[in-house]
DNA sequence: TCATAGATATGATTTTGATCATATGAATAA
DNA sequence: TTATTCATATGATCAAAATCATATCTATGA
């Protein structure tokens, strides 16, 4: 379940997309919101020499360019990363939502606070320079309070793209963990020790 | 003027906090919001054996805890990493100014939105390994678009921070930079070549 | 005025993660 | 079944940033 759905809205439409394909262009108006299914989009800026800048990387079960919602163009190129599939709203429809439903407002709301929290940590994470530091933090964030052990959703490999590091690093901060016995490991399940 | 005066709410309260003194503990109800004038605010989460886990260090100029809106007992303790200078609100006129003016809902997700943009961008810009590439994105992404020029409006050293680099690193970058002919540069104002 | 703290700046050395190479196991498709 | 792909895993080498050491400049306050 996507936020939007959160909000009762149903999508207009499918859509998808090839990888290269664009989505929206700069100076597009904005009439649409768009909740990655699978795929990745990346949001590029250009400066007036045309020297592009890409400055976002929208990955799958996300909705992106929320800041869209609250100008009318766009002021950056989407392009399809890899084959991607988008769930589409009307953004009209989505503000009309919230202008008349203050409970979806502060449904929606809550969405946005909650990914500011998140982004947060993450930013935090990343600063942390020693590897094997970094991944024993991210350990640590990803087990529910109250408890010692975690079961991966995901593969390692993506982990280690998450928290900015090669998979190579991010394998060896492991075995450095469990040969330090500050964590135990069986696959994609971890225990703090 | 911070976001919660943009909903024309006035402070409750004015909070000083001393090095070292904290804020709130896990499990305290949420009744008032915060926004930081000076100093930071580290949130520390605790596994049940005690061990500390830093997971967000909250800076000047932002309010913090924004998910707390959306609960009602901290999951985190709160503690000032320097003295610190806080503006206190009320949590119920906070939510109650939402519920009845939608508009007022829309500005401040308009804010959430925004950050989330922003936290994405820096994400993106952390990952970059090359601490050349890395500066010459930031400064980028930092010109207007249609411009070629900046100045600073912080030190360089507080920029190594943001971006993840010893300010070592970062003057290297900038000299590097110079030397390719990418940007000029004098002091805090920089110009894309 | 002088002292001090902090930003700016650069050199030398060390550490560490990236990169490249390679191998194994598991899942999936042909 | 076999082939193929991808995650997992580890070794060797290299490049680059961290670290440590200094020095200058600037702002601030005593």
């Amino acid at each position: 379940m996507n936020p939007f759905e959160k909000l009762g809205l149903s999508p207009l439409a499918h859509q998808q997309l090839g990888k290269g394909q664009s989505l929206f262009h700069m100076g597009d108006p904005i009439a649409r919101m768009y909740f990655i299914r699978q795929g990745r989009i990346r949001l590029v800026r250009h400066l007036e020499d045309g020297t592009p800048i890409p400055f976002h990387l929208a990955a799958a079960n996300q909705m992106f360019a929320e800041a869209s919602l609250f100008t009318d163009h766009y002021h950056c190129d989407a392009i399809a990363e890899e084959d991607c599939s988008l769930d589409v709203y009307s953004k009209p429809q989505l503000l009309a939502a919230f202008q008349g439903d203050p409970k979806a407002a502060l449904s929606f709301m809550a969405h946005l606070a909650q990914q500011v929290q998140a982004l947060r940590s993450q930013i935090e994470l990343i600063n942390i320079k020693s590897a094997t530091q970094r991944v024993f933090t991210y350990i640590q964030g990803k087990v529910p309070p109250g408890d010692r052990e975690l079961t991966l959703p995901q593969s390692w490999k993506s982990v280690a793209a998450e928290i900015g590091l090669t998979h190579e690093a991010l394998y060896r901060a492991l075995a450095e963990l469990q040969k330090s016995k500050r964590i135990e490991r069986k696959g994609r399940q971890v225990r703090l020790c």
